[in-house]
DNA sequence: ACAGTATTTATCCAACGGGTTAATTTCTCC
DNA sequence: GGAGAAATTAACCCGTTGGATAAATACTGT
């Protein structure tokens, strides 16, 4: 009764009904796309009323938009704290893979967001400029490091980093973002943990072998007997 | 007069009217995804009363589950008159690729629709033992050509042809799928001409490289003097 | 303590959208 | 040539949904 008393009716927390909010959309834009998405579902999430929304945020798409600002602000900051520059540079391009990997593996959310304002044709994207201004660190540091392999003799090519990064996050992302569909068709399921972890190396050795030219070293199967490597290859 | 009397109201059709539905739920839902496709915007598309998709095919669902599978079944018609088999492994190979690229190039409803059926977290093709049966040629001839290329040395490892079909879908499918966000994200146009042949030539140097190790050849550039090969990348 | 403002709640509503019902027209086969 | 089935049209139904309005409640500074 007393206590009843204290927590009167509700309290005030823009702040942190902001966030919920924010936290609710992602979550709901994530798993229902765009058009999918429920307005009245995002309040019930965030335990709030619906008029929070517009009153924090704004509409529908501008609550959209404001996850999708907040989703790439999340990887490029995450991104800044990579420090591949001082690596061999071998060992750059396999930290880049992994971190590529692991981040969407932690962040499925920020593949969706991605599948759905693609589907929209970067519509919303186009709009901000604030997306627009934040550029990822790691296309200056696969130029650099390319151009350190190349030098050392680590890395036979000058590969277009623009080019390599996007190839690196494509065998990530493909994978995760189209998983469920994959599964279906080879009848396996790719997300249990060996998948995962075959897939990792797969495409670290096939990154690694076609820069560096070590196919053999880099990929568990060499020119062994045949007999083994027929053996030893996964299927 | 006469003529007008000729052509009444309308004329029965009913094998065309179901095939003018799927043709015009295929753009809409490739369009608009699932949640966001109207179902009068596809009757007017198909030139049709909105009974009609009932009466022929079924209610939303069912209507995009048709396209669906027709959308699998098309691309497995066009597998299965590749024919790689007999071709040298680095020529198999770098068909393959090409025909996966301009496959998807040719069909980007396609890969909308992929990408909208993972959204769904293949909730609807989980349910056709249609696709389900529709297996994919490409794995069982990427399995022969690897293992031709490791026997006659030109392939250096012998790797999981489901990895590396999935890898290479990969390259093209995230490029192009995300090509809207990647555009405004380095701020150049992805899919100008220049740029297509451009992914395409490294998307077969990528692969090639790795599986033979001879990444010189296959990339533009090699170790070339430093100053050429700064010249040459593209960025 | 109280006036003014920021935050939250409780309703409401008009448009939309998937789906249905019933009537109408064309075709086919006897 | 007409009866019955197949195909198509037109009109309607009703729950949902994004968004708006207005009133209530909790802070803040003075």
């Amino acid at each position: 009764m007393a206590k009843a008393k204290r927590t009167l009716k509700w309290q005030r927390d823009p702040e942190g009904m902001r966030l919920r909010i924010l936290e609710a959309a992602k979550q709901e834009f994530s798993a229902h796309g765009l058009a999918g998405a429920r307005v009245d579902r995002i309040a019930a999430k965030a335990g709030a009323n619906k008029r929070m929304l517009y009153y924090h945020v704004g509409n529908k798409d501008e609550l959209y938009l404001a996850v999708l600002e907040g989703a790439y602000d999340k990887i490029r900051s995450e991104e800044r704290g990579l420090d591949l520059e001082h690596l061999d540079p071998p060992e750059a391009i396999r930290r880049l893979i992994e971190f590529t990997w692991n981040y969407f593996l932690r962040n499925p959310e920020f593949l969706s967001l991605l599948q759905t304002e693609n589907l929209a044709r970067a519509k919303h994207l186009k709009k901000s400029t604030k997306v627009k201004s934040m550029h990822s660190p790691f296309v200056e540091m696969i130029r650099t490091v390319v151009r350190r392999g190349v030098d050392s003799g680590d890395f036979q090519v000058a590969v277009d980093p623009v080019q390599l990064y996007i190839s690196i996050a494509a065998l990530s992302f493909f994978y995760l973002s189209n998983s469920a569909t994959l599964s279906v068709i080879f009848g396996r399921d790719l997300l249990d943990n060996k998948a995962k972890d075959e897939r990792l190396a797969h495409m670290i050795g096939l990154v690694l072998a076609a820069l560096t030219g070590q196919s053999a070293a880099l990929f568990e199967v060499a020119k062994a007997p045949k007999s083994r490597a027929a053996a030893v290859q996964t299927v």
